[in-house]
DNA sequence: ATAGCATAACTGTGATCACAGATAAACACA
DNA sequence: TGTGTTTATCTGTGATCACAGTTATGCTAT
């Protein structure tokens, strides 16, 4: 490549918190495969800067469990196995659905178009087999919802859960996509938030959290 | 002082991971008070390190909010107020309750002694008016559910609460210990566990989680 | 051709230094 | 005695180096 690798928009205060939301993006995103290796060197050389804000990076997705970070061996996208995934999962759904519950009242219209926008999107990926394209999609469409749940501890923690999945579920989507499964949650999800049904919203914002997992050790 | 902080009791392998439990430890017991500020060369100086391991734990703190960390100004702990505080203890709630339905089948008969034995200590520590007492009992209590629950991230995502939390509850508890405030929850989750009552034991535990900040609510 | 070993390259970790911004202290002036 | 300004101290941040494990490479001997 002609140029270091793009920071994030908002030019951070650090070095180390634009490198770090720079490749916790590529965690949730999927760029970022499981068992892949980083290292601290090649990064620095990448960023255009020198070691120390990347190994501040690395070590801090390390602490959150993003990153795998062994003593005097090269940092690892984790590779989690279906139980580990199931447990990321599960607290998803829980914390997602709390979040949901609380947004209900938050929507507007406008985020109630935005979100029907988003479904829609997610379902034209699935269908045309786009599993990049699906990924960023249902990533947004979630972060619509847990950006109205005003709890910024809970949007914070369910975005950490994104980095920490994103490698597994873009493993799993793109396995899962070109099998003829079915994918209507997100548009069920959005009749539940525009009918201000803050029960049904949280129960199906819970199992769409599941859905990933369960469809996956179907498949199995 | 003579000697150097003690550092974690088993030796971990990197300073930086020593130095960072060290200090979440004194967060959730309470010993650092909300606004104190906590200088990179002055805590290196203190366990004896140079500034590389300690600017790494501050700043792994910091990113999950248990410190404050502004650019080129000291390290802080953070003064919640109470409507953060009550975002978080709503987490808390959401997180521990899920953890008890799940530790409700895990726990055996030793753990169950062991829970009753807290309990009674929570209530000693709080009948007698020792604040620092029952917080650290406090926190063994609920530590003994959380681990029973068999799914690893959703503890450490519950522990990392208690850092960001302690400090604001060892203040409310200092004021609210004094007051004639009844305090018989814990007994009540002891029962609903030796009762195996799942759904009981969630709500109370949920309900525990709230109580401190609507009793801090109330004094005010 | 293959197994074993020595060597080279790469890894995170800790220490030390230079720098710029923020805070506190001290001093001069009214 | 108060007030504004200057000075000094303290702050995190980034860069660079030395070091010790780890991993990969290539060579030698069989």
């Amino acid at each position: 490549m002609t140029r270091g690798a793009s920071i994030d928009h908002t030019a951070p205060q650090n070095l180390s918190a634009g490198i770090y939301a720079t490749l916790r993006h590529r965690l949730i995103l999927g760029e970022l495969r499981p068992g892949a290796s980083l290292s601290i060197r090649t990064l620095a050389e990448e960023f255009e800067v020198s070691a120390m804000p990347v190994r501040e990076a690395l070590r801090q997705l390390a602490s959150e469990e993003a990153l795998i970070g062994a003593a005097k061996k090269a940092y690892r996208v984790p590779d989690l196995s279906p139980d580990e995934a199931a447990n990321l999962f599960f607290v998803r759904s829980i914390l997602e659905g709390a979040a949901a519950e609380l947004a209900v009242e938050n929507m507007t219209a406008r985020n109630l178009r935005n979100l029907a926008r988003l479904a829609t999107e997610t379902d034209a990926a699935w269908a045309t087999g786009q599993p990049d394209r699906y990924i960023a999609a249902n990533y947004k469409f979630h972060r619509c919802i847990n950006d109205r749940a005003g709890n910024t501890s809970l949007e914070k923690m369910i975005a950490g859960l994104y980095a920490r999945t994103g490698p597994w579920l873009a493993h799993g989507v793109a396995d899962l996509i070109s099998a003829d499964t079915a994918q209507d949650g997100h548009r069920k999800i959005v009749d539940a938030f525009a009918s201000k049904d803050a029960a049904l919203a949280r129960r199906l914002v819970e199992d769409d959290a599941q859905w990933a997992i369960t469809l996956y050790r179907r498949l199995r």
